[in-house]
DNA sequence: GCTCGGTGTCGAGCGATTGGACATACGGTA
DNA sequence: TACCGTATGTCCAATCGCTCGACACCGAGC
């Protein structure tokens, strides 16, 4: 590392790439069952090489977890503008962020194949019985979008609430409801005195 | 071109490599006078040897052009947001185009380096007697908005239109108003009537 | 058992970036 | 005027990442 300290292109040329290469497959992910989606139609799709996908990715489970995790992200963004929006009002920004959460997981492809998939894709273990790092990702990331709007809450609290959201929200990925309202009705009605007690009151607040 | 249509990864580089070098030049001008910036400064701060911005721009000059097309890029951004809002009324977002395009030039600092320099930057006369490229780049792209919302105008009259209102959105650049406002209204009232005629009525068309 | 298609690995080739060197031009100063 | 420090513009060898073709390996289907 005896380089000088910026060095930003190259940063963002490497992100750049990830970017792409989870891009195309996410998009043929969405076209058919992820186990007929080959490395080389990911390559092609992206622009690149085979030998540069692995060389990203090492192989297919890796570049699977990552599109996974991917995947997540977009989730997160999504939930994140939804709280940002009501940080004032935090038992509004909660049903909201399920609202939003759930109507991305209804209509997202990923999602979809995850839960129609045969078996023999490597995908539902990813968001079952091997989500360890699903969920302590999401978790984090959640529990850093609580500690940006709502300081006042012991990092412990905020750690913990998260996890339980997002093992919530991993329930409603897996087993999905056709409608989101009486969900996120009934999981507001739930959390709200939660919510109030450790975030604040409305307008108050 | 034997290779595959696909090279969306190689292109996105490329241009990503120019608008990281754009940017960085764009920081550092706002900081100091564009004399005193330095090609090291910039491709220090873009992350990148010297070398590649020589590559990617051959001279200062030509930096320092695509500096300003580049700003110009933004303003045109901001004016097509502004106006996409409003293309059921064409007076109205003339109206609103003046005003953002007035607003984001009073708080650019870029420009600001332009109208305060004294005279030894080079920045002066790509706004002023060297400004056709400007002019030409600007136009064609105020025109593509214009043709995009309004495709019942004349090719021509919409290049004539564009190629107006670009000098005279430049001569704002170069004499300044502190007021916005006045401006605003005034032009509006000078124009609307062209406007009327050419792109057609408000709420009625 | 054999073939086919996909995975994962390897190496030579190639283009782009790097870091260092250099000549040159300009501004400030004795 | 001569000198000095700095910035520009150019050159080159080394390096890095991507490409392309080749190969062994493995599981599924015939």
């Amino acid at each position: 590392m005896s380089r000088g300290a910026s060095t930003s292109f190259a940063d963002a040329t490497r992100s750049l790439l990830r970017r792409t290469l989870l891009e195309a497959a996410r998009d043929l992910a969405a076209e058919r069952p992820w186990r007929d989606v080959t490395m080389a139609a990911i390559a092609k799709r992206a622009g690149v090489s085979r030998q540069t996908l692995y060389n990203e990715f090492g192989a297919r489970g890796p570049l699977t977890e990552a599109l996974v995790l991917y995947e997540v992200d977009r989730f997160i963004a999504t939930v994140e503008a939804a709280v940002a929006e009501r940080a004032a009002d935090p038992p509004e920004a909660l049903t909201a962020a399920l609202d939003v959460f759930l109507t991305a997981v209804a209509e997202d492809p990923l999602v979809h194949a995850v839960v129609t998939e045969d078996g023999r894709d490597e995908l539902l273990p990813l968001v079952t019985s091997q989500a360890a790092p699903l969920l302590g990702y999401a978790s984090e990331r959640l529990a850093a979008i609580l500690r940006s709007h709502w300081p006042h809450v012991p990092d412990g609290e905020a750690r913990f609430m998260a996890d339980t959201l997002v093992r919530l929200a991993l329930s409603y990925v897996v087993l999905p409801v056709s409608d989101p309202r009486p969900t996120v009705d009934g999981v507001t009605r739930i959390l709200r005195p939660y919510a109030l007690a450790v975030l604040g009151g409305g307008a108050g607040g």
